[in-house]
RNA sequence: GUGGGUGUAGCUCAGCUGGUUAGAGCGCCAGGUUGUGGUCCUGGAAGCCGGGGGUUCGAGUCCCCUCACCCACCCCA
């Protein structure tokens, strides 16, 4: 075999096309069901929309190029500055809050792993205009939503929550400097996954406030968390409490988070992030946009899949058709024909084989494309201007007139 | 960028210390005679054993190089 799909892209055969659009139509589901709005841009944007704020360095993990016109541009790796260009744009004439989810493809020239390619889908919620712990709350209760939709419980995944101001003041509380900070939260935030990063801590900090820290990492210090307990509250009222789990080591990588975080794990194998959000306050500005409060997550697909997979989940790739048409005998295939153009008028999905009139075969045909009924057309019947409709699950048949046929 | 692993049929893999024409299961295709399927039986197609070089009378098997893929780290918008 000389072509293959690149590396880190994916073919979608049947089965797998399957999976990804169940996945979809829940994501669809479960925003449209809250009140968000789809929207969607440009697949390529100029390279400098995405570099602007997080630096050239950037560009080393996007799809980058010169397109004919000279331009500088690159496959988008992320929704935020194009909704924060478009959200800009008619910020003015836009009801706030403003609640918009999008279901874009992404592109990241990285080195592909598990859980990780140069190309996945990445259902995005997004309000902005809302300031109030309801909204970080909703959009949590939203991710959720979509999870209990795929089947999976709260004995599948949990949420932690956590918020950058409360981090913040605690680090305070025990006189992290400001300067001091992006270092000690990278080094929080790798507490859960490497036991090396408790004595790096304690390098940093000394013995005593990495001690503290460590001691609100094995125990959230919930009572101290007044930032946090309206978002929590909200959850309660939504009915997802059960998937919370306040956390202090979840940090997020972001530099530009402002309030509540949250992300969601599998229980069970250690699998990367399902999914990752919360409050980016002055982001949109940053981009360009209007100076509007704003909050959201992302959830991709790769990951999800892996998850549905593992816990035997995964949607069943749903039959080709309803009804499987039988021409018995070769002088049989054009009233066939005719049946199949009915039966697809009335929007029944159906098929026929296009010559073979073997009818073991074409039963076997039937079944195997998951078709429910077969309609038999012989000679005999089709002089009187009927068929048989067989079941074929329960084998039972019986003749029907062609004008009920439906 | 750093480290590790794996390459044999569409898929999952077996091929013992080098030995004739490279195998299995699943899948696919075709048959098992007239207008009735799922099971079963029979047969078939399909592999440059990732590629190149070397050792040898002889290499899927040993050595060297190379490529591809996977996994972990880094990063994660």
């Amino acid at each position: 075999m000389r072509f293959r799909a690149l590396p880190g892209f994916r073919d979608f055969y049947p089965e797998q096309m399957a999976v990804r659009r169940t996945i979809e139509a829940v994501w669809h589901q479960a925003s449209r069901r809250a009140g968000f709005q789809e929207f969607d841009g440009p697949v390529l944007e100029s390279l400098e929309l995405f570099t602007s704020k997080s630096g050239p360095e950037i560009e080393t993990q996007l799809y980058a190029f010169s397109d004919k016109g000279e331009r500088r541009v690159a496959l988008r790796p992320e929704m935020t500055p194009t909704l924060a260009r478009m959200v800009g744009a008619r910020a003015g004439g836009l009801p706030k809050p403003i609640k918009w989810y999008c279901v874009p493809q992404f592109f990241r020239y990285e080195r592909p792993q598990r859980g990780r390619g140069r190309e996945f889908l990445q259902w995005n919620v997004d309000v902005i205009g809302a300031s109030e712990p309801a909204a970080d709350a909703e959009v949590m209760a939203v991710a959720i939503d979509a999870l209990r939709m795929l089947g999976l419980g709260e004995q599948d995944v949990v949420m932690r929550v956590n918020d950058r101001r409360f981090l913040r003041r605690m680090l305070q509380s025990i006189d992290v400097e400001e300067r001091e900070e992006p270092e000690v939260l990278g080094i929080i935030d790798k507490l859960a996954r490497d036991p090396a990063a408790a004595k790096r801590l304690e390098e940093r900090l000394g013995e005593k406030r990495a001690r503290e820290i460590l001691g609100w990492c094995e125990r959230m210090p919930l009572g101290r968390a007044e930032e946090l307990e309206s978002v929590l509250e909200a959850c309660r009222d939504y009915g997802v409490e059960a998937y919370l789990e306040p956390d202090f080591k979840t940090v997020r990588g972001l530099a530009y988070y402002t309030g509540p975080v949250w992300e969601i794990f599998d229980r069970g194998t250690q699998l990367r992030a399902i999914a990752g959000g919360g409050r980016y306050d002055e982001l949109i500005a940053a981009f360009g946009g209007p100076d509007l409060p704003a909050l959201g997550f992302g959830m991709g697909d790769v990951v999800l899949r892996e998850l549905l997979q593992e816990k035997g989940l995964e949607p069943e790739a749903p039959p080709r058709v309803e009804v499987f048409v039988v021409p018995i005998g070769p002088e049989m295939l054009g009233p066939a024909r005719q049946v199949l153009a009915r039966l697809r008028e009335r929007g029944v999905s159906a098929d026929a084989p296009y010559g073979g009139t073997k009818v073991g075969k074409a039963l076997k045909a039937a079944d195997l494309i998951g078709a429910r009924r077969a309609v038999l057309v012989g000679p005999e019947e089709w002089a009187e201007g009927a068929v048989r409709v067989k079941d074929l699950a329960s084998g039972q048949e019986q003749s029907v007139r062609l004008e009920d046929l439906e």
